[in-house]
DNA sequence: TTGACAATGATACTGAGTCTCAATATCTTC
DNA sequence: GAAGATATTGAGACTCAGTATCATTGTCAA
């Protein structure tokens, strides 16, 4: 994610709260700071821990009712891989339509976009009597040309 | 899913338990009937309840023991709808690629299977340099059409 | 029948996420 | 800039799905 894309996506959170009549407090101004500044996927937690670093009076509680609000304004989607807690997922301003897939072997995760998915989505989904509203693709896999290539490093090693 | 289907999963999961030395309790009896007994999606707790009714000595911790074995065995499978409990699917015996759609305004659950989806999955996946294990797209929509015919009772009504 | 050991239930525990509430900060109006 | 209305805060109690522990019981091959 280029700087700019950052502070746009920055800005506009600004914009959502302030359409909703929510204040633009200093620790939501942290929790936004550190969402828009890692194209990382994160969890609550290491977001609690990361924007704690720019200001420490960040407390969990506020992280966790932040979060809705990201995901509500569209530029952060919240997903499942499986596991006992949430990933959180900041690419969507940049990238609203992207799947992931997930190296079984080393956890390795690849994002990915298809004009060809979403399209047959959309078939699948008319054709059902429904009308898309989001999407989650996981594909889980192993990494064959990497393992070969010696880029998969099985977790066991 | 047919009386004959049921009877063939039930089997298949004796004998994958045979295959791993695994014992045949009165209790594994109770739940795996309960399992291939229904083609619902259902919760662990929700199978706890029901195969109570079998045998009442079916405890929590033997489901939540039983439940990976099934998954393990490929019979069931075990999804993710964004609530914070697990959802287990009985119908991947008959139709193992199968996903789902989702109505946000009423819950409706609709199953679809789909060659081309398959096909543009295992494209994307190679293109990648990966091999698919397995995969799990949720697609979340408004039955619109069935809406128009009265039959999507939101849930506020 | 016996013995090795897999499986069991009860229950304590874990950990992500939610709720509560008194104290505090923001923002609008004057 | 002060005041007032009210949105937001942190601390910590709480919830609840799922896991771990352990003494007891059941299975099954020999
Ligand atoms: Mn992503
Ligand atoms: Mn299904
Ligand atoms: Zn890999
Ligand atoms: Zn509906």
């Amino acid at each position: 994610m280029a700087e700019s894309d950052r502070i746009a996506a920055k800005t506009k959170f600004l914009d959502f709260l302030e359409e909703k009549n929510l204040r633009i407090t200093a620790q939501r101004r942290a929790i936004v700071d550190t969402v828009f500044g890692t194209d990382q996927h994160f969890t609550a937690e290491q977001l609690l821990e990361w924007a704690k670093e720019k200001d420490s009076s960040v407390s969990r509680a506020t992280v966790y009712r932040t979060l809705p609000l990201l995901t509500e304004s569209g530029l952060v989607h919240e997903m499942d891989f499986g596991k006992d807690y949430k990933i959180y997922d900041p690419n969507y301003a940049d990238h609203p339509n992207h799947n992931h897939i997930i190296c079984d072997d080393c956890d390795k995760i690849v994002e990915f976009e298809s004009d060809r998915l979403d399209q047959l989505e959309d078939e699948i989904s008319t054709g059902l009597g429904f009308k898309v509203k989001t999407q989650q693709l996981r594909i889980n896999a192993s990494c064959e040309e990497m393992k070969r290539l010696g880029e998969c490093k099985n977790k066991g090693n």
